[in-house]
RNA sequence: GGAGGCUUAGCUCAGCUGGUUCAGAGCAUCUGCCUUACAAGCAGAGGGUCACUGGUUCGAACCCAGUAGCCUCCA
């Protein structure tokens, strides 16, 4: 091994992460140990690792090596989702860029460019995943599309289709006009938009003037009513307007471009103002189509005029409004966003153009009343950006409310524990309110819908072509050629079953069948680690799809990460180009600093801020570390001598029972998932305990040698932290897990193999005053420090003893690390001294030339000042009948020890400063 | 508009069932050190009205109500 002063660790990362492979260490196979088991969130296979992923896998990491360690058998499963829009839509691009269009090659060559597509960048993020150290069981890398995968996705539609859970209708659906496909209310993603709010003149059909007000509407009437005559004024022939005669309504709405889809006005039956309008009809502006005035509580009356145009084919809220009133419906946009024939005018316009447009032509028809700014929510679709169209279309959809009953159990009975627990809330509202789910996509790339439709539209689900003739024959349908249904399924309709299918894909559909070896082994998986921002689309699924084919739940425990965002609060994304490259930092820092960095700011499902710094500090544990080892692989060894190793002793037992104390601590910090504590209570054990302290509490002297009892200890030490280390920084600890001085390893005894430490009962009073000494040495090179006294200068100390903490096993560390000269025990104050407390013992540093008695009875009486203040609290405390009833027994009696401590301090600090003076 | 969450040191966060000398950690800052493992380091120090206002309680960072700001989800 070499010894250069700072660790390096590219060298490492390749070695030994080809080095675990090789041994097979990743690889799981079902054997009677007790298994742990995560699958992995698949990643989109078009993806390349961002922070996200580092995060994600990096926790998924750190679990499964601590399994693995603490002798279970760890089976970690990954692979990657076909993610059927985002793939699709890299596949036509670079069609486009060999100058093919989609629309002019077949389905069966799309496919065959998108697999080679796929075969040539999909691999790329699981090999990134390397990099950073996972320790995946990549025998069992799976893909959405795989062939027995996708069986298992025909297989499941075709069970739910027979069980009544699937079906076909027109619904409004979220229309995404780029991608061309309806997408599921999941992959819509809400922004703020600035838009402008239209206020549009509708005719009253057969109005007769109220009150001599030509125009009803509630604001700027009289304004209206002259914009209205210089309107009509430009064009009175062609729109032969007699505004002065004619009764109007306005309406405000966002979407001007869709008046002539409109069906009905409605208006709230509570409204008085617009009782007149009740039976009446109004008319479309520019298309003249009368329409009725329909009643209903849903619309506001304080938004915008209280009165709203409803557009049954391009709203959702107004679809469900004309459900109810039995309205026509309109369609006037086609797949692609623009307006259709149906429309009458703009036709072929885009929808935004349109909107432009139409604006400026009902201006000049005087049908426009005013325009507005305005906010509001706008969807957009997750993968191609486009603004969501609602419209109406024939797909295929999911019954949710059956499933989601046990979904929601699993979770409120503490079956699956959600990690944060805050989270039970938003998913228990979603399953409450859940909808049915749209599970068709107007795609190719993914797994075709199994139904069958003859020349009449008449369709049969089955799971082949003969299959279905077979069923077109035994329905008494008739058929010539029957075809397969176009459209695929959404890509979460094949991850849902992830957790089953990686194992065996062919329970999927059929759950009567018992599974395979490993399913019946590694299902129901252990901990699932996710973004939040899935739990609808993908966890709650998942766990629909393991009650229905295995009456079980996936997983015990979902994990969801926060967000990684950067420094400023910013979400880490691509067009904002704040996310650092994750390969980059990981050859910057090392893969082991990176992680430490990720973990260091994440704490558990809250977002993180990340910042590079972090890998730096990362980095700089890791160089501690190696520094650390090389100290201990420098020391020349000699046959214990008894001076030594008694100096020692009290040492290397201080230092176990620290260890088993921290341990305890990180055991805790597992328990809950707190990742970001248990790292941290880690670094502090090795950083602050280990180096800091113990090291420089046995180091000897330079070039001097160290007693073997000691030195074997320190060793055994050294492992047992670099196994604690190791889930978080596997390769610097399998690097020197490895080095001689240790032990001459066999080729399988490696750290990541090597069992995990178990913690041990801990001797609380030596640990207590350990803290003591610590607190002498450290007010001792205070007063170095305060008076600017070079550490190499011995010091002499001398202790009053009042209590019967014995100052004899730790002398020598007094000693040593304080720089002391001489100890002295003695009976009496010292004057002229620098002094300090440790609990009520004294200790007093003569120093030469004179120490400032002024600064030192400043500092007493402070310290009086404060204990008395200190002292006053606790004795209204006491003397406080209502606490010393109320509070429980053991509080009190706390209350009385710290009022006795702080009196003995008292009356020792007020002697101190008699006799100063 | 509805639901939930957050606000503690310059930054990122702990703080359990209200009760130690409870106001903490890491980083950053400041001071002094190139002390033969480590300057990617060592030793030491400073730093907070626990968002605000009330309430409950013998006792509140913690429980309750309201206010402000930020965030997330749903419509």
């Amino acid at each position: 091994m070499s010894i250069s002063k700072t660790y390096s660790p590219k060298e490492a990362e390749e070695k030994w992460y080809r080095y675990w492979l090789e041994k097979k260490f990743f690889h799981s196979e079902p054997d009677e140990r007790e298994p742990y088991t995560i699958v992995i969130p698949p990643p989109n296979v078009t993806g390349v690792l961002h922070m996200g992923h580092m995060l994600n896998n990096t926790i998924q990491d750190v679990l499964i090596r601590k399994a693995r360690m603490q002798g279970k058998n760890a089976c970690w499963v990954p692979g990657t989702d076909h993610a059927s829009i985002a793939t699709e839509a890299k596949v036509v691009a670079m069609l486009k860029e060999r100058g093919i269009e989609k629309k002019d090659i077949s389905r069966e060559d799309f496919l065959k460019y998108a697999w080679e597509w796929k075969e040539k960048y999909g691999g790329i993020i699981l090999k990134q995943l390397e990099k950073l150290g996972a320790s995946c069981d990549w025998d069992r890398t799976r893909f959405t599309m795989d062939e027995a995968l996708s069986e298992a996705v025909t297989d499941t539609f075709i069970y739910l289709y027979k069980k009544g859970w699937i079906y076909r209708g027109i619904r409004m659906v979220n229309w995404d006009p780029k991608g061309k496909t309806a997408v599921s209310d999941e992959e819509v993603l809400r922004k703020e938009v600035n838009q402008k709010l239209y206020y549009i003149r509708y005719e009253v059909e057969g109005s007769t003037l109220h009150g001599g007000d030509s125009t009803l509407h509630l604001e700027g009437e009289n304004r209206s009513d002259e914009q209205h005559e210089q309107s009509s004024n430009l064009q009175p022939a062609t729109l032969n307007l007699q505004p002065a005669t004619r009764n109007f309504i306005v309406i405000a709405t966002t979407r001007p471009e869709t008046i002539m889809a409109d069906t009905a006005i409605c208006i709230n039956p509570n409204d008085e103002r617009y009782h007149y309008l009740k039976g009446k009809r109004v008319i479309v502006p520019l298309i003249n189509r009368p329409i009725p005035v329909i009643e209903d509580e849903y619309v506001e009356m304080e938004f915008g005029t209280g009165c709203l145009k409803v557009t049954p084919a391009h709203d959702l809220n107004d679809y469900e409004l004309g459900l109810k009133h039995n309205l026509p419906v309109i369609d006037i946009l086609s797949d692609d966003g623009t307006l259709n024939e149906k429309a009458q005018i703009l036709v072929g316009e885009d929808r935004f153009a349109a909107r432009k447009k139409i604006a400026v032509i009902l201006e000049e028809a005087g049908f426009l009343d005013k325009v507005e700014d305005y906010k509001s929510q706008i969807g957009f679709s997750e993968r191609t950006d486009a603004a969501i169209e609602p419209r109406l279309s024939m797909q295929w959809f999911c019954k949710m409310e059956e499933m989601a009953k046990p979904a929601l159990d699993y979770v409120l009975n503490g079956e699956i524990k959600l990690i944060p627990d805050k989270f039970v809330n938003t998913y228990r509202h979603w399953m409450e309110n859940v909808k049915d789910w749209c599970i068709s996509r107007q795609l190719w790339w993914g797994q075709q819908i199994p139904a069958w439709y003859n020349e009449k539209g008449e369709w049969v689900v089955a799971k082949t072509r003969e299959e279905a003739e077979a069923e077109f024959k035994s329905s008494g349908l008739s058929f010539q050629a029957i075809r397969q249904d176009d459209d695929v399924v959404d890509t979460w309709f094949s991850s849902w079953l992830w957790p089953v299918s990686v194992f065996d894909p062919s329970v999927c559909g059929h759950p009567e069948k018992e599974g395979n070896a490993d399913l019946n082994y590694y299902y129901p998986t252990n901990d699932l680690v996710t973004a939040p921002e899935i739990l609808f689309f993908w966890v709650a699924r998942m766990v629909m799809a393991g009650n229905e084919f295995r009456g079980q739940v996936p997983f015990r425990n979902v994990y969801l990460t926060g967000i990684v965002r950067d420094k400023l609060g910013r979400k880490m994304s691509k067009s904002l180009g704040n996310s650092p490259d994750p390969i980059e930092l990981i050859e910057k820092y090392g893969a082991d600093g990176v992680r430490v960095g990720m973990l260091l700011c994440s704490p558990a499902g809250n977002d993180l801020m990340f910042d590079e710094s972090y890998c730096e500090q990362g980095r700089n544990f890791a160089n501690k570390i190696w520094n650390a080892f090389r100290l201990v692989k420098g020391w020349t060894v000699t046959e214990p001598s008894d001076d030594l190793q008694k100096e020692n002793d009290a040492a290397i037992t201080w230092f176990e029972n620290r260890f088993n104390e921290a341990l305890s601590e990180i055991e805790n910090h597992f328990r809950q998932y707190r990742l970001s504590e248990a790292l941290m209570a880690i670094y502090k054990l090795v950083w602050d305990d280990f180096c800091s302290w113990y090291l420089e509490m046995i180091k000897p002297g330079y070039q001097l040698p160290i007693d073997k009892q000691t030195f074997e200890a320190t060793k055994t030490f050294f492992e047992k932290i670099l196994k604690l280390l190791h889930p978080f920084m596997p390769f610097l600890t399998e690097e020197l897990w490895h080095d001689e001085i240790l032990a001459a390893r066999e080729e399988t005894d490696c750290c990541i193999v090597a069992a995990y430490p178990v913690s041990q009962k801990t001797d609380e009073i030596l640990l207590k005053e350990m803290e003591v000494i610590k607190q002498i040495i450290s007010e001792i090179r205070n007063i170095r420090n305060s008076k600017q006294i070079s550490p190499k200068e011995p010091l002499p100390l001398a202790i009053k003893s009042n209590s019967d903490l014995s100052y004899n096993s730790y002398l020598g560390i007094i000693n040593k690390l304080a720089n002391i000269s001489q100890v002295t025990f003695t009976e009496d104050k010292i004057s002229g001294a620098a002094s300090f407390m440790a609990g009520r013992d004294e200790f007093y540093v003569s120093l030469e030339g004179n120490i400032d008695a002024e600064a030192e009875r400043e500092r007493i009486t402070k310290e009086i000042q404060y204990l008395h203040g200190f002292l006053k609290a606790v004795t209204g405390k006491l003397s406080n009948e209502r606490f010393v009833q109320n509070a429980k027994p053991e509080v009190v009696e706390n209350e009385l020890k710290k009022k006795a401590d702080a009196e003995a301090k008292i009356a020792i600090l007020e002697e101190s400063l008699a006799a100063l003076s």
